[in-house]
DNA sequence: CAATGCCTTACAGATATCTGTAAGGCATTG
DNA sequence: CAATGCCTTACAGATATCTGTAAGGCATTG
């Protein structure tokens, strides 16, 4: 099914419990795990150069910084580069991660082949994903319901730039004198209020601080 | 070293890592693992009934709720139960958590034997955390700082009531209201922006927004 | 029981937030 | 090029937020 599968998993445990479950579970005939993106690239680029191509990413979303500084700071940024290097590369996501606007996105954007929740069957599903993705399906932990995902409001850079600010206790005279300094438009603090009161409208918010709470529940700021 | 363990937690990858630590690391008669509070609760209240009880606990911190209501629903729930059935049963505390202040009162009010943070050395750290207590010490992973923890603001229940309400999008004249109407006190204005205020210089925060931001952040509301 | 400290409350004033209206700019369309 | 829609901007007015002052209540202390 799988002659190459390389594992991007920070957290020992996990990445211990994958490499342990693939070997029994599956016959693969090389595992190679990693708990650093950078290093996860580099042997899959290293490989491809080789034409010993990886044919399988296993990947978290989320590694933890420490004091080794890395390029590749997140799952993301691992899979868009390895998309980069080697389009046809097969991919399964497997993270905490329940938000299904962000997994509807790594399925459009990177087309990911699976995405498996961790959780209480996360191993089992893990198996499983790799049978479905053997006969050239993709795979979706069932907890996550990809529908609710769509309609989804975009929060432009300037939203970003307003929201972060706001958080920051900032206000919205100050936020205008940023703007004008970032020479970003528009900047008016007009513009500023119809932004806000629109995300207001969008997000079921009453106020800013509302507005703000919500999003940073939502991990979206 | 130790004869009996129980562990709980709700992630399989983790679980089983543990698990297989143990078994190879280790020299333990018996090994248990669950993966609900309630479970781990009940088995461990059983063996001590049968004078058979569990010598070491290791426990998550959160738990994933899923369509099973529980009595527990976290591990400080857990902890807590367990310490009063069993007061001298050891803990060690297996988690993603890494503020100080709550690691820290899990040292203060519950006295844990061992904190080991979930990252890239934690089987091992789970292993040497396990000779620490059995040598008589407690163990807490090298990147956690206590000395951070000190001296920390306590919010007491109004000012939970005020922050959670906040973050809802309610005015304070609002929040009076509801405060009054379920007979809390003080229920001033004046009293909220007053404590409100005095949160501010707590916090270092310059407005109700980046209040409610700094606090969510940190978990606290 | 007077003095003290701390909390609550009321009130006032300066800003900030939020909504709504109206005018002008700009790109698109017929 | 007139009409249209959309965005930006300015401005106004109603509230809300935030700070500061002052008075009163209450428990504690000597």
């Amino acid at each position: 099914m799988f002659q190459k599968v390389l594992i991007a998993e920070d957290f020992q445990g996990d990445n211990k419990s994958i490499v342990d479950t693939l070997k029994s579970e599956l016959n693969i005939a090389e595992i190679q795990e990693e708990y650093y993106c950078d290093k996860a690239f580099n042997r899959l680029k290293a490989a491809l150069n080789n034409q010993e191509a990886y044919d399988l990413l296993i990947t978290d979303l989320s590694f933890k910084e420490n004091h080794i500084p890395q390029k590749l700071t997140s799952g993301v940024a691992l899979i868009d580069a390895a998309r980069k290097v080697q389009p046809d590369l097969r991919i399964i996501v497997n993270s905490m991660e329940e938000n299904s606007v962000k997994i509807k996105s790594l399925f459009d954007t990177y087309h990911i082949n699976a995405y498996v929740c961790k959780g209480r069957q996360s191993l089992d599903e893990l198996v499983k994903a790799m049978h479905e993705i053997g006969n050239g399906n993709t795979y979706l932990s069932p907890q996550i319901d990809l529908n609710t995902a769509k309609n989804v409001f975009e929060l432009d850079e300037l939203d970003l730039f307003i929201l972060k600010n706001l958080a920051e206790g900032l206000s919205k005279k100050e936020i205008r004198y940023k703007l004008k300094k970032e020479d970003l438009r528009p900047n008016s603090e007009s513009a500023i209020d119809k932004r806000v009161s629109n995300l207001f409208a969008e997000f079921g918010a009453k106020n800013s601080t509302e507005l703000v709470a919500k999003l940073i529940r939502e991990g979206l700021i």
